[in-house]
DNA sequence: CAATAGATCATCT
DNA sequence: GATGATCTATTGC
């Protein structure tokens, strides 16, 4: 019988097997386009506080073009991070409570990002149950925008940090698996509804729903 | 299973 | 004052 304290110090180990078989993205991975880096976030590990996740669906918001994209307002006090350097969190909060997480991309001055929507959980599980109580099934934890950043205990208060260094850190494992991707249109946006910037891995069961 | 209502607040008009 | 890069519970077939 294993209990909750012995769950957590075993997803500990899973992580430290998981930092020592893989290096963490640097500044310049985000420093291209948008749907370069989306494409190239796709297999990629987010760890952060005990908890770490393979991104399965994401999609790619551009610039001033993009009316979509919050970054299509100009430079306010929200989108401030989007057009500075590259490897930075971009987290807002959306509907009055859930929050979202989004990697800059595009060089200094440029504006772009990725939205990551999904991850499949890979280490600490039984944190990120605790964090999400509703999600009953394992698919459930991570499946969503808002779901995923709960699980992994990411707010607004990393917003504008790096994710080059730190707590909140994306990296590429050793072992990364073979996948094809799929592309769609972007979830619950009214403008520019038909581009084709959703991308994620085919078949794979925790892609949002 | 699908459709829908309600929660809740930062941001911009 | 309206809107929104969402999630959950509930209703109805």
């Amino acid at each position: 019988m294993r209990t909750g304290a012995n769950l957590e110090w075993a997803d500990s180990i899973e992580i430290s097997g998981l930092l020592a078989a893989s290096s963490i993205l640097p500044e310049n991975f985000y420093a291209r386009p948008a749907i370069d880096v989306a494409h190239d976030l796709l297999g990629k590990v987010i760890v952060h506080r005990r908890t770490a996740g393979r991104i399965v669906e994401v999609e790619a918001y551009l610039g001033l073009d993009d009316l979509a994209a919050h970054a299509s307002a100009g430079i306010t006090d929200r989108t401030r991070v989007l057009f500075g350097p590259p490897g930075r969190a971009y987290v807002y909060l959306i509907y009055g409570m859930h929050e979202c997480l989004n990697f800059v991309a595009e060089p200094d001055g440029s504006a772009g990002c990725v939205l990551i929507r999904a991850l499949e959980p890979l280490c600490g599980v039984t944190t990120m149950r605790t964090r999400r109580p509703p999600a009953r099934r394992r698919r459930d934890l991570c499946s969503g925008p808002g779901k995923l950043t709960a699980a992994m205990g990411i707010t607004r208060a990393l917003n504008g940090a790096r994710i080059t260094a730190g707590n909140l850190v994306v990296r590429a494992p050793a072992d990364e698996l073979r996948f094809e991707m799929c592309t769609s249109p972007r979830i619950g946006i009214t403008r520019c509804a038909d581009w084709p910037l959703r991308f994620y891995i085919k078949d794979n069961q925790y892609v949002s729903r």
